[in-house]
DNA sequence: TATGATCAAGTCATCTGATGATTTGGTGAC
DNA sequence: GTCACCAAATCATCAGATGACTTGATCATA
């Protein structure tokens, strides 16, 4: 059952300010009014407007400087977007992870080494092929292998974004299909790892590509289109 | 200059929390502290623990409930990736928006009507080219262009994705460059329109990396590296 | 005039103490 | 066994006060 979210009195107020934020109230670099003045406009003690404030702080909203005041620091509504992709088809969950994948393909192809080259290949023995025990294990390994890809595009926000649509597409399978959708074979694996080692993005890009194609044509036949 | 992140008691606070639940001193579901041992334990007033308390539930990691106590909701971070994207770097910020567009673009073409084309068009022309007035306006119905390819997709976590960066890029830009980056002329955007039309994903995408390498450099040439 | 030191006002950071609201588990009547 | 009731625990909120820091104005000095 969904519980009615009797929100308390600090997330009114985080959500009212943040309201006017993107609302364009305040302008980016723009001061808002003191802790005084925001507690008498929303009628709550001072104690609250610092925790409400404290929330958009820590979700980029606003920067506070001490003995200066609290300023806009993004206008950018970067709730929207997270709580439209929780609420977004397994399908479309997935196309935007695989897009994450396979730019990050191509920069991995672009910037690779020799360390980071060997680096996946250790992950890929250790990760080993499933032997029907320790589930949970052989699947945090996997991921493990696909994170360290990522990563080595050396791109933060990249790294940032698939690590959430990995978790939210676990979840999501978790609670539509109750079923684990097939998991590509070790040598797929590796064709990753060596179109990288090419250096080629394009090459890397296909290898993804392919890697991922029948997952795709599984998540359809589940998704019974 | 590096600034020295002089951070503050509520920022330690809540950074010692946060760690202390992924090193799984409490299992999810697990009770905290209440709030005035925390206190005790941490040197610092309730009131500073409640203000980090707070920062930790709105990153998904704790609830609280009144009467009751404060729990471990999860050990994975829930809205960090996109305000982490926001203190990236402009480059990355580009990456994983390219990464977006390139996608959509093939799925725009897997999925294109002859409708959709011709709307496209329409938007294409509509937008002309800049004529050195009212940049607003252009910048807006260039904008306009960019967003229906994407929506062509008819994917909505890559539209909503889409918007955040947009708008995330232009504030980055503003803040770090303070200029605009060279925008293809006509021809190009036409070539996206054209490479859709085909119906063909790998044309489509590449149309849009053709779209992009010239305003990559242009970008990379402002970052001076 | 230009410059540098000094000062005071404004503002956030933190602490302390108190009261209210809610949950939870126990107690006892029936 | 069940239900109403009560008390303890806990978070939610408020109020007041002090400290630390920033910023702009003031003023003496060269």
């Amino acid at each position: 059952m969904q519980s009615l979210a009797k929100t308390s009195l600090v997330d009114s107020a985080a959500e009212a300010i943040r309201a006017e934020i993107v609302g364009n109230r305040w302008s980016v670099g723009e001061k808002l009014p003191n802790e005084a003045q925001l507690s008498a406009q929303l009628s709550i003690s001072r104690g609250t407007v610092r925790e409400a404030v404290r929330v958009l702080v820590s979700q980029g909203y606003l920067e506070t400087r001490q003995g200066s005041g609290t300023y806009v620091l993004s206008v950018v509504d970067a709730i929207g977007p997270l709580t439209m992709a929780r609420r977004a088809t397994l399908r479309d969950q997935f196309e935007a992870r695989l897009a994450l994948d396979a730019e990050a393909a191509r920069l991995a192809a672009h910037r690779q080494t020799p360390e980071v080259i060997s680096e996946l290949r250790r992950l890929l023995t250790e990760r080993g092929n499933y032997d029907g025990h320790d589930k949970a294990g052989f699947v945090e390994r996997d991921l493990a292998f696909h994170r360290a890809v990522v990563a080595a595009s050396q791109n933060f926000v990249l790294v940032n974004m698939y690590e959430f649509f990995s978790s939210l597409i676990g979840e999501t399978i978790e609670a539509t299909l109750g079923k684990d959708l097939q998991e590509p074979d070790m040598a797929a694996h590796a064709a990753i790892v060596d179109a990288i080692e090419t250096g080629d993005p394009e090459l890397a890009e296909a290898a993804v590509r392919r890697f991922m194609a029948p997952v795709l044509r599984d998540l359809e036949r589940l998704l019974g289109s």
